[in-house]
DNA sequence: CTGGTCATTTTTTTT
DNA sequence: AAATGACCAG
């Protein structure tokens, strides 16, 4: 067992060192990016199991599925056999924990266990549905922010009724009329949305004292990753669950907060050590991932920012090289640019693909990059995990699904009724709809009992009979047991292609020659393939038998609480498009940075808040320290929004980069866009190595438009800087 | 009931 | 620019 311990903390600084062994009571680790958090969060793990903590007493969190797979991987590595599986620790995002023990605690929590999750999609449908239902017009309010009042609500845990309580006005009384109506078709539905999983939980915890204490004995040792981005569920749930041991150790970096918008509340982490006066702080300052000028600029940009609490940070891996701030004509000459820099990195530097990135505010800027990409042929791929579960076809195939996992599913049984379309058309629905109401019937009960019904067509009845029958058909293969190891995931897949065929989709598609249909049909494939591949999470109870109704459940969970994260592969060898939001966490030998436009970084809707500008400077700061070495930023003088061109103005965040850290190279100026592009930006571009006869070999560290000609600022191996005019300087390109 | 066309609007970020 | 929704002809 010391040889164990020896191991685990061998390579450790002394800060990391001290929140390793810390281990009972609270503990807060405020973690710089780079500062190694992951190492200390997996080797305090392993570190508690080495000191004889049974694995299965400890819950980590975290804040992507990505994050908590890696988390489990590298304990699996540092003790083999003790950290998988049953009796292994929980390692999981809050969302999914959550969603985990509503099932299992399903009749205490007042819930169906098969409840339906829905996403953003499902929930604009229910709010519409809601809105209609109480009469709000949707001329006044789009359902999408009457959405978010209502996310906001149950981010601080007001059900409808307490939301009412609390407000007043026209507005907040029309959102708390659907409000309470939505909560009603969610009920009616067996339905939860995302807010509600957490929401649900602290009322299970709170109002549950048998399950309370079950899990705070479960539970011995809490760990929370990416603290700074819980919300007040959140928190109640961590601190419920740490309540009766306080074992609670938190991480996070409140410069790293960008969230807020979500109800993720910086005042958890800055107000932990009040909360518990006896927890010990660890700050962790020393970045090992980046080189001193990307630290230094990084720095330098969040000590703009009024409320936080400042922390030196340092790198001990010397200067490197200082990142370029590159202004751009347009956005097609900025992803010119990009490809450029990125095909410098692997051809000048031998960076692989997959060690660069290029990140951006609004996911609406991928397009022009995926173009000059294409061309430049540099094999990318855009983080979008949701994106294959966004494609029509694939919502349509689970929509069916989860029907069959959850019949009260209303919302979903509405999209997929007449798709592909049966001759179940609006008015038919509508009929079958005023026949449930009379009858006081659940939608599908009511289309079981079409023949009953005066009114209708023989065709519609007909059609309507077949589809109830398909459904019906399908559930009844779901209902079988199945063996719960890897081959259930057979019969799962064998399920998921009888609905796709059943239901029609298939030949709907099939009958169709263009190339779009046949691409969907490959999805619905690589859907059926998606769910062979599927495990289960490890249960709590011990069967060895397991409904595919249950594996079904837990697979269309799984599905709806993917993240764009998840599927940032790194095994892929490309480079990665991604927002800011999706890149915290990850880091790339080399990162662009696109847009750096007032607007758009800081975004438009930040503009009248300091709060929230302060947030989209922590975004500008996680985005710089996801860099390793090289950095490049940029923006465009010219950007076409919504179909109109417009100057922009540059970023304040560029104004408030150190200057001793940054290199400025303006491409769009007059000059520049005259000759620069033939003479100087592509025959000496920024950062080519380039020979003087006279001061040797030296780096292009900008290029400028002047007077007499391009100039270009280079810095020679001998020690000195120079301003040189590439018309009459004898320079020679090397690399 | 279906599929097309025309007018209208727009999510910033995501579990 | 693109995507959604309303409306209308077949």
């Amino acid at each position: 067992m010391a040889a164990t311990h020896e191991a685990i903390l061998a390579n450790l600084t002394n800060a990391q060192r001290a929140a390793v062994t810390h281990r009972d009571g609270a503990l807060l680790v405020l973690a710089g990016p780079g500062s190694g958090k992951t190492t200390v969060v997996t080797h305090r793990m392993a570190h508690l199991i080495a000191g004889g903590v049974p694995p299965w007493q400890i819950l980590a969190l975290t804040f992507t599925n990505k994050a908590a797979g890696e988390m489990g991987e590298r304990m699996a590595a540092m003790l083999p056999g003790r950290s998988t599986g049953r009796g292994g620790p929980t390692v999981a995002t809050f969302h999914s924990f959550c969603a985990r023990q509503l099932r299992q605690f399903a009749e205490a929590a007042d819930l169906a266990p098969r409840y339906s999750i829905y996403d953003d999609a499902d929930q604009r449908d229910a709010i519409k549905q809601a809105m209609k239902q109480a009469e709000v017009d949707s001329t006044n309010f789009t359902p999408s922010a009457i959405g978010a009042a209502i996310s906001n609500a149950k981010n601080r845990l007001l059900d409808a009724h307490a939301y009412a309580a609390q407000t007043s006005g026209f507005r907040e009384g029309c959102i708390t009329r659907v409000y309470s109506t939505y909560e009603k078709i969610l009920r009616a539905n067996d339905a939860l949305d995302f807010d509600d999983l957490l929401l649900r939980m602290v009322r299970l915890l709170r109002t549950d004292e048998q399950v309370r204490t079950q899990l705070q004995q479960r539970y011995h040792y809490l760990l929370i990753d990416e603290y700074q981005d819980t919300n007040h569920a959140q928190f109640v749930i961590a601190h419920t669950l740490a309540a009766s041991h306080g074992n609670i150790c938190v991480v996070g970096d409140p410069d790293q907060s960008i969230y807020g918008w979500r109800g993720a509340d910086i005042s958890n982490i800055l107000e932990f050590e009040q909360q518990y006066s006896m927890a010990k702080v660890v700050p962790l300052g020393q970045n090992f991932r980046s080189t001193g000028h990307i630290v230094d600029a990084a720095a330098g940009l969040i000590e703009h920012n009024k409320r936080r609490k400042s922390k030196r940070l340092y790198t001990e891996l010397g200067p490197g090289e200082r990142p370029a701030v590159v202004i751009c004509r347009d956005e097609q000459h900025e992803a010119v640019l990009v490809a450029d820099f990125l095909r410098g990195q692997s051809e000048q530097h031998g960076v692989v693909w997959k060690e660069m990135a290029v990140l951006y505010r609004v996911n609406a800027l991928s397009r022009v990059l995926e173009e000059a990409l294409r061309t430049a042929e540099i094999p990318y791929v855009i983080a979008r995990g949701t994106a294959f579960y966004d494609r029509k076809e694939i919502k349509d195939a689970l929509a069916y699904l989860r029907v069959i996992a959850n019949p009260n599913d209303e919302v979903c049984l509405r999209r997929i009724i007449n798709t592909p379309s049966r001759g179940i058309g609006k008015t038919t629905l509508k009929k079958v709809e005023l026949f449930a109401i009379d009858g006081q019937l659940r939608l599908l009960e009511a289309l079981r009992r079409a023949g009953d019904m005066t009114g209708l067509t023989a065709r519609a009845v007909n059609a309507i009979t077949k589809f109830v029958q398909m459904l019906e058909g399908c559930r009844k293969a779901a209902v079988g047991e199945v063996p719960r190891a890897l081959a259930g995931s057979e019969h799962l897949a064998r399920l998921v292609e009888q609905v796709i065929r059943e239901s029609g989709l298939e030949s709907a598609y099939q009958q169709s020659p263009t190339e779009e249909d046949q691409q969907r049909l490959a999805n619905l494939e690589e859907l059926i393939s998606a769910a062979a591949q599927f495990v289960a999470p490890p249960a709590d109870e011990q069967r060895s038998e397991l409904r595919l109704l249950d594996l079904l459940t837990a697979f269309l969970e799984s599905v709806a609480l993917v993240s764009d994260a998840d599927l940032v592969d790194p095994q892929r060898g490309t480079v990665t498009l991604m927002t800011l939001h999706t890149a915290k966490g990850l880091e790339f030998s080399a990162v662009a940075m696109i847009g750096l436009e007032e607007n758009l970084l800081p975004h438009v809707r930040a503009a009248d808040s300091d709060n929230e500008l302060e947030e989209e400077r922590r975004l500008c700061f996680v985005g710089i320290t996801r860099a390793k070495r090289r950095l490049q930023l940029s923006r465009a003088a010219l950007r076409t929004h919504r179909g109109i061109r417009e100057p922009t103005i540059e970023s304040r965040f560029l104004r408030e980069l150190p200057a001793e850290s940054i290199v400025l190279s303006d491409q769009a100026g007059e000059g520049a866009r005259l000759d620069d592009e033939r003479d100087g930006a592509v025959e000496f571009p920024v950062g080519s190595i380039v020979r003087h006869p006279k001061f040797g070999l030296g780096r292009v560290e900008s290029i400028m438009p002047r007077a007499a000609g391009v100039s270009a600022r280079v810095a020679f191996s001998t020690g000195g800087t120079k301003t040189l005019i590439l018309d009459f300087a004898p320079l020679e390109r090397v690399e």
